[in-house]
Order: C-alpha cells, then structure tokens, then sequence
DNA sequence: CTGTCGTGTCGAAGCGCTTCGACGGACGGA
DNA sequence: TCCGTCCGTCGAAGCGCTTCGACACGACAG
C-alpha cells in the first residue's frame, strides 16, 4: 500500500514558480491568468500527475464534485433498468466532472441527513420514487438540492423526472389498432403493485383505456390486473380469452410475464404476429427473447439518468430548471426476427402493409437503429 | 436550496462544555474519556444533528470513508447480476461506515489514478477482471489498496475473489450425471467470451470435462461453445442432437440461450425432466422463468460483493487477508415448480427417487429454502 | 510531605485547498 | 507628465477536522 507521497498544489506552484493561488486560479479559471503563465501550470501539473485533493477541496470551496444517488437496490424494480440507469447518471456526472455516491433506499431519510449533514455530496438523484415517499418529506426538508425520478403525492417545489406512462399506455393502444385490432387488453401488473405506487401502472391503464375510447364504438379496450407467476398469468389469460373470444390485441405492461402470456396464447391457438398482436411495455431483452419477438415501449432508463443528472447539475449551478419533466415514450418494432426499427413519437406504421420492401424503406428513411442501449 | 448553517464540532463542543479536540476523541474513541463527559458530548451531538464534514475529516485524517467501485457498466456482463453485486457491496460498506463511489470501467487506469491521487477514495473494488486487463497494471503502480473480482493472468500480489468456476462445471456434471445421464454436453458461450476472459468460461468447461472423465467409461461428455441468438442456438442444439441421439443431460452455460435451448429440445421430442436433463450456470430468473423449472448454479453476487468489501476493510485496517478466495458453488434444485430448495456443496438428490416425500424430507431436513436474492 | 505516575482534558498546529484583498506594473486619457 | 484603471499575480486567512504535546489533578509510593 501506501505509495510516493501526493503531489500537492504547492509542489505545482514551486515547479512552475508561481504562487500556490495561481494554479489554483488556472485550474479554476476564475481570474484571468496570462496564457504563458497558465500554459507552465498545466505543464507542471501534467508532469507531476497532480490531482487536488478532493476533501481539502471541498472543505474549502463547499463542494464536494460528488452527487449522491439512492436506488432501490433490494427489491422490487427491474435490476436491468437500475442498471442502465446507474450507467447513465455515472457517465453524465462524469461528464460534468463530478462522482457518483451509490446509495441504498434502505437507508431511508436517515441516509439523507447523512450526506447532507457531512457534506459528502452537493446533490442528490432519488431514484423509484413512491407516491407516498417519507424520502421526499426529508428531502424537503433538508433542503439539499435533488431531482427525483418518480412523481410523489405532493411535488410541490420539487424537481420530477420520469417516462410519460401515460404516453406509454397510449402508444400501445395506438400500436395494436393501427395494426388492425378492435378489440384489446392491457395484461398490467399484480394488484399490489398498483396499490404501492399508483402513478406509475396507473398511468399506463389510463393512457390505454383513454386511447381505446377516443378512437370509437369500433374498438373494445379493457384493462386488468396479473401477477406474475406463471400459474397467474395463464389463467389470467384464458379467462380473459374466453370472457372476449374476439380479443385480438394484447398489451402486456408485466415483464415476468411475458413469456407465458406467449405460451397461454398458443395454448389458445391465437397465432401472434398474425391473428393477434401483442406489444410489451417493458425492458429490450423482455421483448426480443421470446418468439416471435415483440414490439415494446421500454422505459428509456440512460436517458432519463441523463436528464435528471443534467438537471442537478444545472440547479446546482443556480439555473432553473422545469418542475416536471415527462419523457416520450418510443415504441419499437421488431420484424423479421431483424434489427429493431425505431419509431419516433407520433410516427406510424400499419403493420397490415408490412413487407420486406418496407422494412427497407423504414431503415433508410433516417430512422435510426438503436445501438448502444 | 441552502438550509441552515452546517452544525461543526465547535458547536458541539461549546454545546458540551468542552474543547473540541474531546468531541473528537469521543466520536473516534481515540482516547479514554470519562463516561460523564462522553455521555455530555454523545447528547450534543444527538441534539444538534451533528454529522462531521467529510472533506475535513479526510483532509486531517488521510482518510476519505469512502471506497470506489468499478463496474463493467457498459455492456456484456449480464446486468442484474451487476446490481446485485452493488447492493451488497454497499450494504456491506455500509455496516463499516464506508460510503461507495461508483464508476465505470471505461474510466480505466487514467480512472484509477484519479481516485488515488484525489484521496477521495481509500481502497477498490474492482469487477469483472480480465485476464489481460490494463486496469490491473495501474492499480498495481498505484498501490490502492484493493480487491478484485476475478483473476488477471499475474495475480501475484493482488487480492482476488471469485466463483469457483471449475467447481461450478463440475457441479453440473455430477448433478446431470446423479440424474441418471450417461451422455452429457455442456453448452458453452460464444467463442468470443471464451477468446476474452479465459478464467471464467474456460473454468467452467474444464470442471465439467474432468467431472466426466472422473466418473469413467459409461460417461460420456463434451462440451461446445455456443452464440447466443435464438438462430443459432436451435442450431447448435440440433447439431448436438444429431452427433449424439443418445444425449441424455445438457449444461447450459448462457443465460440468453437458455429459453431457445428448450425449445429445441422439445422439437426434438425431448422431455426434459423425464426422458432428458438440464441444469443451467446462471441467475435464478434464468431458470425459473422458463418452462419447466430448471435446476441452476447461480453466481452469488451478494455473497462475492461481502467478501471483497470485507477483505477491503480488513486491508484498510492492516490486516492480511488471503490472495486468491474461491466462493463455493450452490446447486439449487426446482421441483414441482415450487419453491427452490438449496443443496450444501457435496450434498447430492438422486433425481430418480425424486418424488412428493423426498421434497417434504429435504425441507424439512434443515436444507434452507432461499429467502432473498 | 514531596515526587511520580496516570488519567482526562485542552490548545495549537496543521491537512491542502479556495478566495479575498492588495499590490506592482503597463497602459491610456487628461 | 501624472493619475486612474485594469490586468496578472501574490500572500494570508480560513474551511472543519484530527492529532500531538502539554498540563492539571488526584492517587499513590517513598
């Protein structure tokens, strides 16, 4: 262990035979420094390795260039999506020069007046936000500057960001008629789930539902509750079958569920993909590991890292920014067993017409594949 | 934003009644200080919130409370594995009042070598290593205290934990072979992996090719790499099946191929669990969301991050820890499609006596049904 | 009764950085 | 020519904590 001693901001001032101030301002840039001068600094400061010492730093200038984030990490949300999500907000704070402080939601408001108290942290990105959330009432309290993902019951002065559910609910429903269903489902989560946090699955319910009696006496639209085990989601299935004999669309907002729903409808003799279209609200991988792979609208996690991290940067340097900020949604489409086809919002395709030749023209006419994610 | 002014050890000391340097002591234990005092210190602290600033704190002691944490975030690795392995690794710093810091691995050695030099970080944890990786030269230079998860090609020094992945293949062999198998394959990885990271993949197969060997001449086992889309892996299934009709017993080591590995042995007319045998290296969801239930070594994340951030703190505290530390393998077996029930290494189920009694027995022969994870 | 030790507490000196006020010199306007 | 400005740089004063040495004070041995 152990090592050569650090390089101190004094070692860079001797070596480039300024005053300790100085590099600190070159650095910094907040006085002007003359370029010849500056460009010594940064010499000896690439020279000699230096890295300020974050803790004197931030005793210092009150910053600590680390923002805190609390994930649900025990139970409950998709492990993918936190995944991607810790991925994004990592990159973006990078970007901004500032660390990631991985916390625990089980560390509740305690944690909170924890890092904010120590001065660990200048920000915070609370992740999984329920509507009843005792984190936000800390929060409020503490007054340390944050953006949550999730909406709570009372948003009153507080920065939200999330996926607009509600669009969600709609593209689907949007998805399953345009490609020719009248008579459609939502297959939603278990009823716990819409107890727990009634934003979230709820706003996808309403969205479809909405969607379904806007277009008019020709389309049937229901929504119901599943859980997740197999067993459930079979029977769920037949039940909903046999009540809507002419169920032609389905929209699956219950990734575990996936799978079985498939396998229910074969059971049933609906042949997906033809007689039947199922769409998924749910994670890529949920989408393309079945077969036939299904189109899906996926909570677009790196994104919304991206945007709750910039927006704490942005308050964090005393810009405004929206109290609420609602992500489109974006439905994919999954052909051929091919590369995935991007749909932007809004943008429409009818499945009825879909052939090799459009496929093409989709491709080419500037809608990007996805490639990262 | 803002708040009320940061309570300091000053506050707490005139609150007290004493010199600030005695708040210290108490909080650290550094030195002996009358019960009455502390107890005084102890309720001022309680009553005004007091939480030392971390930048001060790390500044005078040389120590920053915090460890980093090096994720492959990007991409590969599969990624609920990830989270699970974050989660208990900062639970786990946590129970030693350490905070984590998380980056990603693009960050590389240029990565490392800001923490060190910053000091806001006191050690590292590193995932995913690979036998050449670049990461391992720096931290080595660096002379971070850390640990790794997985073995670089010179280990010599470095603190390293993993899966067992030998005894993981031969887990499998043994279970397909307890089973009642007598032609047994494992299905690997694309060769790509097998190319990258020679430990892990590699291990796996050599564990289960000696496990056959072991057993002698009315065993017969091979084992093949695999791609992991559908196309493929029907294919390579019924290559398999082709050059060996009278396979009996099949390891699947590739999360992905796993629900299209059933597929095809059921189009091939195979019955698993009856006439044929499957037992997967991979995350529980993995093999229970599919139809049946399969059998599955899973890689204990929770169970890796505790002992990496242990023997981390142990390091930071000058204690010795072992070089290499090999975290056994566990078996769990499905039956019935209900609850998992947990084999202790060694422990073995002749599959073929399997009935309603015998899973009675083993639950309530002391063999502890999973609880979390 | 004086000297020696321990125990509990205090004061002061930094840790490495940022930031404020000051200062010397170049420059332009009067 | 002199003075006011502005620019580039410096020195010093903390930021809030830990830690070292010092110092009372009572207990105890000589």
């Amino acid at each position: 262990m152990g090592g050569g001693r650090g390089v101190t901001i004094a070692d860079v001032a001797s070596r480039a035979g300024v005053a300790a101030s100085t590099v600190s301002y070159v650095l910094s840039g907040k006085r002007s420094i003359s370029p010849e001068t500056a460009q010594r600094v940064m010499d000896a400061v690439a020279e000699l390795g230096y890295h300020p010492h974050a803790g004197a730093r931030s005793l210092a200038s009150r910053k600590a260039g680390v923002i805190a984030m609390m994930l649900p990490l025990r139970h409950g949300m998709h492990l993918p999506v936190l995944m991607q999500f810790a991925s994004g907000a990592v990159t973006e704070a990078r970007r901004h020069d500032q660390d990631v402080l991985l916390m625990t939601a089980d560390e509740g408001p305690a944690g909170l007046a924890r890092v904010a108290a120590s001065s660990i942290v200048d920000g915070l990105i609370l992740m999984d936000v329920e509507v009843r959330d005792p984190r936000v009432e800390a929060l409020r309290r503490l007054g340390l500057p944050s953006v949550l993902i999730g909406f709570p019951a009372e948003a009153e002065g507080l920065t939200c960001v999330d996926l607009d559910f509600s669009a969600a609910g709609r593209e689907c429903a949007e998805y399953l008629i345009g490609s020719g269903c009248r008579e459609v489902a939502l297959l939603g989560a278990s009823e716990a789930v819409y107890e727990r946090r009634t934003g979230f699955a709820e706003r996808v319910r309403s969205g479809f539902l909405k969607r379904g009696l806007e277009r008019g006496p020709d389309v049937r639209a229901e929504a119901r509750p599943c859980p997740d085990d197999p067993v459930s989601v079979q029977r769920t299935v037949k039940e909903l079958l046999a009540a809507r004999p002419a169920l032609d669309g389905l929209a699956v907002h219950n990734e575990p569920a996936v799978p079985h729903v498939l396998h229910a409808l074969a059971d049933a003799g609906r042949s997906v993909g033809e007689d039947f279209h199922v769409v998924v609200i749910g994670p890529d991988e949920v989408a393309e590991r079945v077969h036939p792979q299904l189109p899906s609208v996926l909570v677009p996690a790196e994104r919304l890292a991206e945007i709750a991290v910039g927006h704490l940067m942005r308050k964090l340097g005393g810009v405004e920014v929206p109290d609420s900020t609602l992500v489109e949604p974006q439905l994919t489409i999954r052909l051929f067993e091919r590369d995935p086809v991007l749909l932007e919002p809004g943008e429409r395709v009818d499945l009825l017409a879909v052939d090799a030749d459009l496929e093409v023209q989709m491709r080419s006419g500037g809608v990007p594949g996805r490639a990262g994610q």
